[in-house]
DNA sequence: TCTTTACGTTACATACCGTAACGTAATCAA
DNA sequence: TTGATTACGTTACGGTATGTAACGTAAAGA
């Protein structure tokens, strides 16, 4: 994946020196935040799949060959015009982990708040999926680390002895994650208070320790 | 959405006969074999972004012209290709509601055992939600009928008092519908046993009924 | 034989792709 | 100021796909 207009000027290999500004005219910053404004736009008017660089130009107002210097397709240009808008969040401490993974929820929540920018998210990725080399390095450059970073709220939270050891608290957060993009993308849902507030609940209880003389909590046999 | 081959001759709206054959020469049933698969193969050699009906044509040794006469595009083919292997499989009662939201799990799974095939569905979800008109009409006549259906192994089990009567039985099935899209198409991970184990494991914990004097299952604020 | 529909072929206008070439503009170094 | 270097818009190119139309031929029933 290119995330082209956010790199920065390459070290010198020879001097290893910082190497300042690159010779030449230097990019127009303003023609970055034109694209990627139309390309967001078109992405949620007409679909990820209606949307071509073609028509990106026409609305940014600049030509197609510029389009081509920054980005090496439409797939790495709705992606980074899908994921630039994604502020870091900090990872929420309430001090309980309801309210810490409820937090969690109404981030991913917020990044799905537009159903067609939940459809092409999920569009994008099906569509990066189809060629081996980029697949992985999106998905272990944007959505892994983040995910690990929230984690930790699993994590602090079995360190406590709320939550069961065998629990994998990257899982928990795919399940987030998971049950809110097939309810936007799939199920064509709108983010409701409900809903989060209904994913929460079976997670927080789905790996919560067991009281401590009850060691089959799910022995649910009839 | 056209479902095209399947259709079956119209009944008549005025005598309420069962109209017979209509006139003319019929459509040749191996041509719709033969388009079926080409686009199946197609999409999981090479991702359904780059399928185009020419070469579906092509490969099912076809006039373009006829495609376009039993569906309405790319994306009618496509959806009709990946569901039509999909058979429906009977609502498991096994007694244990565990056992039977693992048989579910297993069969979504199944549909997504390709890693292509997992991200062409969600290609195809995300395409067809564009558009506002065959958007529910999927959802509505293949989705959501095959989730009521399954949804009784939850009601079930609700009806004798192993899962809370505040949960949604729909909200289950999607719940792991949506952690094994996410991470079929997303994640790009294999349907092991290990996931469709956690992901049942979660959900039956957090569907299970807290025991009797236990009213606080989620009291985990540390 | 007549009517009706299916099929393959060919053709058409339109659109997008990705790249190349050109002239002009902006920036830095000598 | 001059030269080198890169960015930008415009124009143009060959290639591919789209969706539709028209044609002749094939297959079925009346």
């Amino acid at each position: 994946m290119n995330h082209g207009p956010g790199a920065a000027p390459p070290p010198d290999p020879l001097t290893d020196a910082p190497a300042g500004r690159p010779p030449g005219r230097p990019r127009d910053t303003a023609v970055d935040a034109a694209v990627l404004a139309a390309a967001r736009e078109l992405v949620v008017e007409s679909g990820y799949g209606s949307v071509s660089i073609e028509a990106v130009a026409r609305r940014a107002g600049v030509g197609r060959p510029t389009i081509y210097r920054r980005w090496a397709g439409k797939t790495d240009l709705v992606f980074d015009a899908l994921f630039e808008a994604t502020e870091t969040v900090p990872v929420p401490d309430t001090g309980d982990v309801r309210s810490d993974l409820a937090s969690v929820a109404r981030v991913v929540a917020g990044d799905l708040a537009s159903p067609a920018a939940a459809r092409a998210l999920v569009a994008v990725m099906a569509d990066v999926g189809a060629d081996g080399d980029g697949a992985t390095r999106v998905r272990d450059e944007t959505i892994l680390p983040r995910v690990a970073e929230l984690a930790t709220v699993v994590e602090r939270a079995q360190q406590h002895g709320v939550v069961r050891r065998d629990v994998e608290p990257d899982m928990v957060l795919h399940a987030i994650a998971g049950v809110l993009y097939y309810h936007a993308a799939v199920l064509g849902r709108a983010m409701t208070d409900e809903l989060i507030e209904s994913v929460t609940e079976l997670l927080v209880r789905g790996i919560a320790t067991p009281r401590p003389a009850d060691d089959d909590a799910t022995g649910v046999r009839r």
